[in-house]
DNA sequence: CGGCACTGTCATCCG
DNA sequence: AACGGATGACAGTGC
C-alpha cells in the first residue's frame, strides 16, 4: 500500500508536470469538454474528489501551480527540488541534441536570437546571456519568443525553480557531453555555464551601457567572421558561409551585398519565396517536444525498447534512438543540421542522398551557398534546394540569367516553411517514430484507447453497490468496464487498481445489499493478494493494526451477507486479528450490554434496525449509543468509500494523461506523415516542373530561362508559361489572400 | 522522536 | 425531519 499511494503520488507529479506541458502546447480544452471531466475539473475547478487525504499537512509552498488550493498537496510528497529534477528530466529526454538547434534556427524569422533551449530553465537563462549577442533592443522580441514556451511553464508551475536554480552535476554534464561532441546547441557554451552567465547578468545589471567586457566570445567571434563574410559558431568554432548566419540568426549582420544573384534567380526560389510561415513555429517547437516527451515517457518503461528501439539495419534511427544509458548520440548528421537546414534535410530525410556519406555531403554543398539570400528572407540556402531538387545543369543556368528576386512559380505551393517544418518533422521522425515503431505505438494506443477512462464509472459503480438487486444491470455494466480498464491497465504495468470491479462483481455473486462492511476491507486484501506489478510492488501485508474493521466472523448469520470463496479465504487472518482487538465501539456496545452485534447496527436497512430497537428494550443510553454506533460504521463506510474513490479518481486521471499523450503522440505522427507525403509529392511535382520546363522551347526552338519564365499553374489545371514579373505579381496577390483570411 | 501512511471519527453539507 | 452518503478536517496508531 505504501508503494501503491508512492506510485500515485509519483503520478500525481507527472500528471501535474503534463498538465503544465500539455496545457502549453495542447488544446486540452476539447479532451476536457467531450471526454474528461476529472481533467476540467481539475484545471477549472476540483471537485473534492481529488482532493489528497493529507489535508492538514502544509499546504503548497511552490508558488505558481495553477492548481486549486484545495487541491493536492504535491509538496507533501515531493519536494520542489525533487519537481524540479523531474522537469529536468523531461527535458533531458524530450531534446536529445540537435533538434532543438534546428527550431532554434528557426523559431524566430526575424531573425533575433531568441536562443531557445529545451530545457525550459536553460532556455530562460540562455536568453539573458544571447541578449547580448543580438544587440540591446532585441530583449524584447527575446521575451516575447521566450515566454511563449518557458514563460508559459513557468506560469504553470511547472519549471518554476529552475530558473534561478544553479544547473545540476546532470545538466552541466550534458552541456559538456554536447559541447564535446560538436552538437551544435544554437549557442556559445558559455550560455550554459551558469557561473559565466551569472557574472554577466551581474555586469549587465551594473553596467547596463554594455562594455565591451560584456561581449561573450560568441559574439566576438562572430564580429570577426562578419569581416570575411564568415560566421563562427560559437560552439564548434567552425566557420561557414555567411548565409549561414541567417540560420543562427544574425541577419542584421549579413551584408546584404553579397547577395549571389545567381543562386537566387535558382528555379528553387519558387521553393523558398513564402516568408509566412502556414504553421505555428511555436507550436511545431511544442509538438517536436511532445515527441520527445513521448520518448522520453516511453524510454523510461519496459517497452520503450521495443517502442523506440530501431530496427536492425536503420542507422539513422539507431543513432537517434533514446536510450537513457545514451541519451546523446553523435551523429554527423546531427551536426549538418546545425550548420544549414538544407543540409540537414538532404543528409536525413532526401531518399537520395541518405546513401551518400554523411561527412562529404556539407562541404560539398557549402560552395552552392555561398552567400545570403537575405531577399527572400529564407532560413535555407536555395542553393542547397538546388541541390536538392536540380541537377547541375540547370542551376548553372539558372545562375546564368536570373534577376535578384524570383516569383513563385509553383503558386506558393512549395512553402520554405513547409520544408523547414517538414524536414524537422521528418527529424522528429526519424527521432522517435519510425513507421514500424510508429504502428506499433499506435496500435498500443488504440488498444489503450479502448479504454473509456471517464472517472464517472468510479461513482456510477458505486451507487451500483448501494442500488442492490435493482441496479444489478447498471452495476454489471460498470463492473464490466470497470474490469477491463483495470485489467488493461495491469497489462500496461501501471497501478492495476482492481477493487472496484473484483469487489462488485462479488457483491452481484453474493446479491449483497449496500456496501459491505467488510468491502473496503476485502478491496485492500484483494489489493494486497493481487499479483505485483511491475512498476508497483506492492507490499506484502498492510502493516497497520487499525481495530475500527469489525470482525467478519461476529457477523450474524442472517444478517451478513454469505461470504464467498474467495472473501473468506482473503480476510482470513485479518479476521482472526480483529477478532482479537474489538473495535472501541464493541467495547461499548458490551460495556452497555448491547443485545446485538454492531454489525447489526451498522448494516441493518433503516425498518429492520427500527424493528430490532422495537425487540428489544433499550435505555436512553444504550440507545444512543446504538445509535451512534451506526451512524460511526456508516461514516466509517463511506469514509473508505470515499478515500478509494479518490484513489480511483487519481488513477483515473493519470490513465487519461497516458491516454492523452498517446493520442496527442498518434496525431502527431499523423500529422508528420503527412507532411512527410506532402513533402515527396513537393519533390515529384518539382521535378515535373523541371521537366516540363527543360522541355519547353520558343519559336527558335531555344529553351526557356528559368529567370525569365515560370510555369503558372491555373486554377482549373491548366499550366500557363508565363513571364516571372507577371507570375510573381499573380504570387503576390495569392498570398495576400491566405493573410488576410488568416487576420 | 518526527514523519508518514492509514484509519476512524466528527462536523457539515446535501439529496 | 430523519436518514444516510460524501467529504474536509482532525486525531490516533503503527511503522
Amino acid at each position: 500500500m505504501l508503494s501503491l499511494k508512492k506510485y500515485l503520488t509519483e503520478g500525481l507529479l507527472q500528471f501535474t508536470i503534463l498538465l503544465s506541458l500539455i496545457g502549453v502546447r495542447v488544446d486540452v480544452d476539447t479532451y476536457l469538454t467531450s471526454q474528461l471531466p476529472p481533467l476540467r475539473e481539475i484545471i477549472l475547478g476540483p471537485s473534492s474528489a481529488y482532493t489528497q487525504t493529507q489535508f492538514h499537512n502544509l499546504r503548497n509552498t511552490l508558488d505558481g501551480y495553477g492548481i486549486h488550493p484545495k487541491s493536492i498537496d504535491l509538496d507533501n510528497y515531493f519536494t520542489a527540488r525533487r519537481l524540479l529534477s523531474q522537469v529536468r528530466a523531461l527535458d533531458r529526454f524530450q531534446v536529445p541534441t540537435t533538434e532543438v538547434n534546428a527550431w532554434l534556427v528557426h523559431r524566430d524569422p526575424e531573425g533575433s536570437v531568441s536562443g531557445s533551449q529545451p530545457s525550459s530553465g536553460l532556455a530562460l537563462e540562455s536568453s539573458s546571456s544571447l541578449q547580448d549577442v543580438a544587440g540591446p533592443d532585441s530583449g524584447v522580441r527575446e521575451s516575447d519568443t521566450e515566454q511563449g514556451f518557458s514563460g508559459d511553464l513557468e506560469d504553470l508551475g511547472a519549471v518554476a525553480p529552475p530558473v534561478s536554480g544553479d544547473l545540476t552535476k546532470e545538466d552541466i554534464d550534458l552541456i559538456d557531453i554536447l559541447w564535446r561532441q560538436d552538437i551544435d546547441l544554437g549557442a556559445g557554451r558559455e550560455v550554459f555555464d551558469y557561473s559565466h552567465r551569472q557574472k554577466e547578468q551581474d555586469a549587465d545589471k551594473e553596467q547596463r551601457d554594455g562594455s565591451g567586457e560584456q561581449e561573450d566570445t560568441w559574439a566576438d567571434a562572430g564580429a570577426e567572421a562578419l569581416a570575411r563574410d564568415l560566421l563562427v559558431d560559437g560552439e564548434t568554432g567552425e566557420s561557414f558561409p555567411a548565409q549561414f548566419s541567417e540560420v543562427t540568426s544574425l541577419p542584421e549582420a549579413v551584408p546584404s551585398e553579397n547577395e549571389s544573384p545567381a543562386l537566387q534567380n535558382s528555379l528553387l526560389s519558387p521553393l523558398l519565396t513564402g516568408t509566412e510561415s502556414p504553421f505555428d513555429l511555436e507550436q511545431q517547437w511544442q509538438d517536436l517536444m511532445s515527441i520527445m516527451e513521448m520518448q522520453a515517457m516511453e524510454a523510461n518503461t519496459s517497452t520503450g525498447d521495443v517502442l523506440y528501439g530501431a530496427p536492425p539495419g536503420d542507422a539513422l534511427g539507431t543513432n537517434y534512438s533514446l536510450a537513457p544509458s545514451t541519451p546523446i548520440n553523435q551523429n554527423v548528421s546531427l551536426h549538418q543540421a546545425s550548420l544549414g537546414g538544407c543540409g540537414q534535410d538532404f543528409s536525413l530525410f532526401s531518399p537520395e542522398v541518405e546513401s551518400l556519406p554523411a561527412p562529404g555531403s556539407s562541404p560539398a554543398l557549402l560552395p552552392l551557398a555561398p552567400s545570403n539570400s537575405s531577399g527572400l528572407n529564407s532560413t535555407f540556402g536555395p542553393a542547397g534546394l538546388a541541390g536538392l531538387f536540380f541537377p547541375p545543369q540547370l542551376n548553372g543556368t539558372a545562375n546564368d540569367t536570373a534577376g535578384p528576386e524570383l516569383p513563385d512559380p509553383l503558386g506558393g505551393l512549395l512553402d520554405e516553411a513547409m520544408l523547414d517544418e517538414i524536414s524537422l518533422m521528418d527529424l522528429a521522425i526519424e527521432e522517435g517514430f519510425h513507421p514500424a515503431q510508429a504502428s506499433r505505438l499506435e496500435e498500443e494506443f488504440d488498444s489503450d484507447s479502448g479504454l473509456s477512462l471517464d472517472s464517472s464509472h468510479s461513482p456510477s459503480s458505486l451507487s451500483g453497490s448501494e442500488g442492490g438487486a435493482s441496479s444489478s444491470s447498471a452495476s454489471s455494466a460498470a463492473s464490466s468496464t470497470s474490469s477491463s480498464a483495470a485489467a488493461s491497465f495491469s497489462e500496461e504495468g501501471a497501478v492495476g487498481y482492481s477493487s472496484d470491479s473484483e469487489a462488485l462483481d462479488l457483491e452481484e455473486a453474493e446479491g449483497a445489499v449496500g456496501y459491505q462492511p467488510e468491502y473496503s476491507k476485502w478491496c485492500r486484501m484483494s489489493l494486497q493478494g493481487a499479483a505485483p506489478l511491475p512498476r508497483l510492488p506492492f507490499p506484502e501485508h498492510v502493516g497497520h493494526n487499525h481495530t475500527y474493521n469489525l470482525a467478519p466472523g461476529a457477523l450474524d448469520a442472517g444478517d451478513a451477507a454469505p461470504a464467498g470463496g474467495p472473501r473468506k479465504g482473503a480476510r482470513e487472518k485479518p479476521a482472526e486479528l480483529l477478532e482479537k482487538q474489538p473495535s472501541r465501539d464493541e467495547h461499548r456496545a458490551r460495556a452497555m450490554q448491547i443485545p446485538f452485534t454492531n454489525d447489526k447496527i451498522v448494516n441493518l436497512p433503516v425498518e429492520e434496525f427500527n424493528e430490532l430497537l422495537a425487540k428489544h428494550p433499550l435505555s436512553e443510553a444504550q440507545l444512543s449509543l446504538v445509535r451512534d454506533i451506526r451512524r460511526r460504521g456508516k461514516n466509517k463506510m463511506a469514509a473508505q468509500n470515499c478515500r478509494r474513490r479518490k484513489l480511483d479518481t487519481i488513477l483515473n486521471l493519470e490513465r487519461d494523461v497516458e491516454a492523452l499523450r498517446r493520442d496527442k503522440a498518434r496525431l502527431l505522427r499523423e500529422k508528420l506523415e503527412a507532411l512527410r507525403a506532402l513533402r515527396q509529392l513537393r519533390q515529384k511535382l518539382q521535378s515535373l516542373y523541371q521537366e516540363v520546363f527543360g522541355r519547353l522551347r520558343d519559336e527558335q526552338g531555344r529553351p526557356y530561362s528559368p529567370s525569365r519564365y515560370a510555369l503558372q499553374y491555373a486554377g482549373d489545371g491548366s499550366v500557363l508559361l508565363l513571364p516571372r514579373a507577371l507570375a510573381e505579381q499573380q504570387a503576390r496577390r495569392q498570398e495576400r489572400k491566405p493573410k488576410e483570411r488568416r487576420k
